[in-house]
DNA sequence: AAATGTCACAACCGCGACAGT
DNA sequence: CACTGTCGCGGTTGTGACATT
């Protein structure tokens, strides 16, 4: 709300797609001043970006251990099992991927394997090149990309509902069995998994409002 | 070769939730 | 307890590249 209501509207908040040059001011204000206080990072950082653009920008491209480019079969899969669990929780989906943001994990599957709705754009039923074979547009990969260390997505100071999601995973003894979603990325499927990853095609929504419920379910599941 | 259509991705917007005072 | 400011999420739109005609 900051840029649109709060605080003083700054007269001339710069929009549009990001310069190398204001990337870099972002990075170095980040390591000087730490992630957060995003609401003072264009005064103090020179960038004519709002807060929240700076925010944004910082989470999706320069944060370390971002990673980019294709996803894979795996990740995919789990995108699709976390989605019919998780519905449109993006960020608790990407939670779940390391590296991947909730943006990345959003666009992809509104373009990838949300086909049909949106922005009534549908493609040929011949073009199942979607997954690996789209057509290639040279992914602009001028963006920093990662090491993509499995480091749990780096969320360290983010949100508070998202270091809830993280942190239940993560330090929650009783979401131990989660962990196995990772699992999934990190290392190549066992071929048992591999063989049962599509069950859950049949499974129907559920929607679950205690993450402890989801994830104790996702524990139990067979993947 | 140019015009048009389609698609993927980056970025913005609005709103709700939370924290601090 | 109420108010204000900030942050984060999810939905949506804009832009540019590639494909097709």
């Amino acid at each position: 709300m900051e840029e649109t209501g709060g605080l003083v509207p700054k007269p001339s908040v710069k929009k549009g797609l990001w310069k190398p040059e204001e990337d870099l001011l972002l990075k170095k204000y980040v390591e000087a001043h730490g992630e957060g206080k995003w609401a003072t990072v264009s005064e103090r950082s020179g960038l004519k970006r709002g807060g929240k653009s700076c925010r944004l920008r910082w989470k999706n491209y320069l944060r370390p251990n971002i990673k980019r480019g294709e996803i894979s079969k795996e990740e995919e899969d789990l995108i699709i099992r976390m989605h019919k669990l998780l519905g449109n929780r993006w960020s608790l989906i990407a939670g779940r991927l390391p590296g991947r943001t909730d943006n990345e994990v959003k666009n992809y599957w509104n373009t990838h394997l949300n086909k049909g709705r949106s922005r009534g754009k549908r493609k040929s039923p011949s073009s199942d090149d979607d997954a690996g074979n789209k057509r290639h547009r040279g992914l602009p990969n001028s963006q920093p990309v990662c090491d993509g260390s499995p480091e749990k997505s780096s969320e360290g100071s983010e949100g508070r509902k998202e270091e809830e999601s993280h942190n239940i995973l993560d330090n929650n003894p009783r979401m131990e069995d989660t962990k196995s979603l990772n699992h999934d990325i990190k290392s190549p499927l066992p071929p048992s998994v591999e063989d049962t990853a599509f069950l859950f095609y049949a499974e129907p929504f559920i929607s679950f409002p205690d993450p402890f419920v989801l994830f104790e379910t996702l524990g139990e599941m067979e993947w």
